[in-house]
DNA sequence: TTGACATGTAAACGCGCGTATACATACTCG
DNA sequence: CGAGTATGTATACGCGCGTTTACATGTCAA
């Protein structure tokens, strides 16, 4: 009683393809949260970016809180950050924060969450997406102690680079020579996850 | 009938007092935009709290982003971190971030800029008074080059640490040693403003 | 005392939102 | 074909929001 063809080919899609549309609207959605966040982003431009009707979005995802839910889910924050093991771990993030400094090559998911942290009604569902993709892969990765302080360390400087693109704006992070900043952020991460901290400059070190 | 004449000594209030229920006003607001965040809180429930009416808001205010503006501009970040010169800068701004980790001695100004990051009628209003009272001064008591990145270095870990108490919570950070916490967010923080990056530890120190 | 003004109140406006309902049309298959 | 269903559409509901308007009442000076 499904859609499921009997024959073996695939059939030809039909003119109403629910499973497109489906596609549509989700992928509208992950844009449009990605570039405004959730509150800005109203049900009606994501049918209407995907050239569907409102009234689709209830009917395939339920709510538009379950359809942020699904986007998130269809996405990964840090692709191929995580994976590789701990050597380069640090230059690894430090390279994905410099990436989100351009909009090109930005991960959508990280927009979308750097955009939408407001609202009560999607914040379980961003903490478990950030801890599913995050901080549990990354206290995993971690030797040592303190394995889940250490990730949530890194975690400050990793949604903080998101805080300070979405308020402060881009300007201030393009000036900058991107070898020093992406040293700079090397060692930002060496001291967020290093087994103990790092022992501090003596004190007066000329700032 | 008049008990109180005109005298030397200051006037009694009158029962209908512009000045104090305007105070009122200011100070719900500012408790409800920092525990809720801007777009959570009303201004049927900014009057409310108040004891005021709905319509004094906008009488006084202009708008509600308006009165949003005057209570960032009535409190300072970052109270006395600032002061002090650069010698123990890193360990204050450390210090800072652990404060805000328990909510009876978290500034109000804090929690109201974790909260209202999202709604982009503000957003020029936060980027103010963020460039204001943090990044400037603290470009400011910077020495040598690159004193502006250095500064939204720093800003990285402390938007961060506000983003990872709101959408990941306390608990993390409240099971770990506080002082061990701090050692790392000051050497964070030594990372993010030393002069030049600091040298990054040989590859594949065991993480 | 009285009239003008400052302050506070009550009620509604207009809007956009997420969502639900009732209907229309394309497709499938006996 | 023709019934039955999957898919899409048009429209409205109900609500809460920020804001505005019209009015009431306390205050103070002349």
């Amino acid at each position: 009683m499904r859609l499921e063809q009997t024959s073996g080919r695939p059939a030809e899609r039909p003119k109403r393809d629910r499973a497109a549309t489906r596609r549509r609207l989700l992928e509208a959605a992950r844009d449009l949260f990605s570039e405004h966040g959730y509150d800005q982003v109203t049900v009606r431009m994501i049918a209407g970016r995907a050239g569907a009707n409102v009234a689709l979005v209830n009917r395939y995802f339920g709510s538009k809180s379950a359809l942020f839910g699904e986007v998130l889910a269809s996405e990964s924050v840090l692709p191929h950050v995580l994976e590789g093991g701990t050597a380069d771990l640090p230059r690894r993030l430090a390279e994905h924060v410099m990436r989100q400094t351009h909009p090109a090559s930005a991960s959508p998911v990280s927009s979308i969450l750097d955009r939408s942290q407001g609202n009560p009604e999607i914040q379980p569902i961003i903490r478990r997406h950030l801890e599913r993709v995050l901080i549990d892969p990354l206290t995993g990765l971690l030797d040592g102690p303190d394995a889940r302080l250490r990730a949530t360390a890194a975690a400050f400087v990793l949604l903080g680079s998101g805080s300070v693109r979405r308020v402060l704006g881009l300007a201030d992070l393009h000036e900058a020579d991107p070898a020093e900043l992406t040293d700079r952020l090397i060692t930002m991460f060496e001291a967020a996850l290093a087994p103990r901290p790092l022992p501090t400059s003596p004190e007066g070190e000329g700032l």
